[in-house]
DNA sequence: TAATTTTTTTAGTCTCATCTAAAAATACAA
DNA sequence: TTGTATTTTTAGATGAGACTAAAAAAATTA
């Protein structure tokens, strides 16, 4: 239906609509590491088949096909992370990759017997939710351990940062999916934070704090 | 590690191969659906990369190393066939054409795994063999029912012709894998095969019977 | 063996997705 | 508001993989 070059731009057009409303040139270009004039080439083709919005000089949005598409991407690449690390006990470190390449197999009807075969999870092994058939699920409510203040109490349960190096690292330390976390101490020279764990105190950067997601 | 179009060209010329000893340009084309020309212009690259011996006008064969990726992607193919069947419970029928897609994922530790967690898998939905993860897979020793005498005895394993058609024919008339059948007559007129499954007479015309594979 | 047919290769185009370099539009600052 | 910096687009090129048409080689037939 759509060329692997289309599906990833509209992936990552729709990523970053997340952030900001009108999606620049340049932003796509740096989230796919390409040049900001491959991207105009693409924007006219995309625009040219109604996936997207587009004025020149104007960024980017994508129309409802256009994020009908960018979420059933999205599911497709969840669902297999979610597959990889429930049925092949791969790491949550070690899918990301592979599922980038199998998030292009074109077909709905198998993406569906997935879901079902393992009982339609509703979080990825990141904790990002995995939109079911139709294209619904809700928006993440998950705050930075960043944010809240001291005495929070809450339930690791998502990333902001996706890298292999956070990841590993977080669960080096054992700051894992499920496990529960209160904010101790917030250090006002560096933003570094003190949490409390299983009654073990584990102190985090602010950068780890910005990308470590808690549900309250 | 290679492109779609040179997998599925090693593909093609390794199922060429077993057939005949040099497989020529138009073999080549007609396996793959294009033209002579797009053939040439492949086999020099795939030469150039020490995948086929090629000299032109000559006809190709794989190399060692172009065999070796050939099978690795049969290997992936029959796995996912596998996979389809019996975890998410598609038809023998409807599984070849995800499976193109499929064989095309490139992590050797995702099949590895995947292999693994169906417990080793022999044999493909279509009685095919399963290369293991080294290379190593028996060749066929079925027999076409087509070249077999009356009142041989024999258990359905496996097809030659791979079509969407002649697997709904089969299935449709219960001719399915593990059945056990008795060639009871053959029709010296037309080569028609009269069957005996279950105590039941089945007539399956010459080209069924040459595309029905039994062990013995 | 010579003529004809078939197969294969070459030459030249096309599309897709990328790139660099240069031009145009927009944003920001003095 | 005018000049500079930044962003975005255009122009032109490349490589992969396909195509058509024509030339060359090989195979077949007379
Ligand atoms: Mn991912
Ligand atoms: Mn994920
Ligand atoms: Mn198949
Ligand atoms: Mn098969």
């Amino acid at each position: 239906m759509y060329t692997l070059a289309e599906e990833n731009y509209l992936k990552a057009i729709f990523k970053l609509s997340q952030i900001t409303e009108n999606v620049s040139t340049n932003q796509i270009a740096a989230e796919l590491a390409t040049k900001a004039s491959s991207v105009t080439d693409m924007l006219r083709k995309l625009a040219e088949k109604l996936l997207i919005n587009y004025t020149r000089y104007q960024g980017v949005s994508l129309t409802q096909t256009g994020e009908k598409v960018a979420i059933n991407i999205i599911r497709r690449h969840r669902l297999w992370e979610y597959f990889l690390v429930e049925k092949l006990h791969f790491k949550w470190d070690e899918v990301h990759d592979m599922a980038e390449e199998m998030e292009h197999i074109s077909s709905n009807e198998l993406i569906d017997r997935l879901d079902e075969f393992m009982g339609f999870p509703s979080r990825d092994p990141h904790g990002d939710p995995i939109p079911d058939s139709k294209g619904n699920f809700k928006k993440n409510d998950l705050k930075p351990i960043s944010v809240v203040g001291v005495n929070t109490c809450g339930i690791i349960s998502g990333v902001k940062d996706h890298s292999t190096a956070f990841l590993q690292y977080l669960e080096k330390h054992g700051l894992i999916i499920g496990k529960k976390i209160t904010v101790k101490e917030i250090i006002t020279y560096d933003n570094a934070v003190i949490l409390q764990m299983e009654n073990k105190d584990i102190q985090i950067s602010r950068d780890v704090a910005i990308n470590l997601l808690i549900a309250l």
